[in-house]
DNA sequence: CCAGAAGCAATTGCATGCACTTTTTGCCTT
DNA sequence: AAGGCAAAAAGTGCATGCAATTGCTTCTGG
């Protein structure tokens, strides 16, 4: 019996398969170097092994996981070299973000990115961490799409979703709160003043500062980096 | 019966799909917006659906190909205004590679940079053009792999063949050929003095003018851009 | 006791078949 | 004659089955 499916949600299985099993990589509840079984994601999934290999093929071509011919497949491993090297292109690409959001913003984008700032000052004030996590990646996203390029726009969110099992509890240090939005104010005026130079420089200093905040979540240059399971 | 394949060249039948689809759409022998028939294209290259199927799922996620749910898969339709936007994302991620070049070649690297980049202008001189595309690229290449940042590297690479269908015949413009030699003279210049910022500048302005050169075959706004069949 | 080869279990890779969705075509109604 | 509805045809989506490759275990010879 070819059972119908318990609760089909959007899109087709293999669509949902790669969200499902992306999101698990993302949020490091799998860890790098951990083997993919077809035949268990399969049961675990409750559907066949087809959709499954799909869906592996897909990460594995968006760099999520690593295939080898005839000998399955395993999440991506990141070495401290390779991850340090994404950290410096998304800064980069931050960068080419802000610049472009600086010149080309129109003055409804303007707005609304210094009222979304504006209100996620509250967030810090209430240490509001998680509703805070919110506005951070709606800021970001606002800078993306200000920057009018729609193909910066695919390789930054890219980026970013490979790099957000490193992120993920950059919010829990202390203070990191407070000093997130300030870099994101120095963001803002210099987008505000249309200053894309100084916008660019601000976007490129805040990522590396989250860098850095991050490199705690790595071990060394060898070993796989290990994130507990949840 | 499961008939063996005649010729199995490497990899895994998937892989060799998805090279063979991407490169004729890479090259434009399929044209944006062409119908992606897996009954067509499974006898066409006599494998089952399957591995069809899956080359086209990864086809789609390096965004060669759109997929739409249960409508079947077409060649990606460039807009002009994406194809704007991916020139000028390439502009930026050459600029990137070259100014990180400038920064942190090898000797070894800089030396072999100047060697080929001489040995090319022989080329100029012969009026070869299918010979300095192949200087081109190498030269291009030298400068991601300069750059000594594998992720940028990935996207820059993958953005390039992304482009590839579009700067094809670029070098038939007369001239062209010579042009090219000196803006790529200018980036190895700044190159070898380390001059990240004049080196960054010049590789950008190279991009922007092979992305006006590249422009003429492109038709209007709405429409997908066309190119000739092979 | 160890090295190498052969057999075995486990897993991947691909083909095929069936169900569901979309699209087209032909007929009926207005 | 035009519009709409319905049924059939085409094509996608997924499940299942079988062949092939891999890695491990075991057995034999040195």
């Amino acid at each position: 019996m070819p059972g119908k499916r318990s609760l089909i949600r959007s899109g087709t299985t293999v669509d949902q398969m790669v969200r499902a099993i992306g999101d698990r990589i993302v949020t490091g509840y799998l860890r790098p170097g951990e083997k993919l079984d077809e035949i268990s994601l399969a049961a675990r999934f409750d559907v066949s092994r087809t959709p499954v290999r799909e869906a592996l093929g897909q990460l594995s071509a968006m760099g999520l996981v690593e295939r080898r011919p005839n000998r399955g497949a395993i999440v991506a491993v990141v070495t401290q070299e390779h991850l340090a090297s994404m950290f410096e292109s998304m800064a980069e690409l931050e960068a080419i973000c802000a610049r472009f959001s600086a010149e080309r913003m129109t003055s409804s984008e303007r707005r609304g990115l210094e009222i979304e700032h504006q209100a996620s000052a509250r967030m810090v004030q209430a240490g509001a961490e998680e509703d805070y996590e919110y506005f951070n990646t709606e800021f970001h996203s606002r800078l993306y799409r200000g920057a009018h390029n729609a193909h910066i726009h695919e390789l930054t969110v890219m980026t970013r979703s490979r790099l957000a099992p490193f992120r993920r509890a950059q919010f829990m240090l202390p203070g990191r709160l407070a000093k997130s939005w300030q870099e994101h104010d120095l963001i803002v005026t210099a987008i505000m003043r249309g200053d894309s130079v100084a916008a660019g420089k601000a976007a490129r200093d805040h990522v590396s500062i989250v860098s850095e905040a991050s490199a705690v979540f790595a071990t060394d240059d060898r070993k796989p980096i290990r994130r507990d399971v949840a």
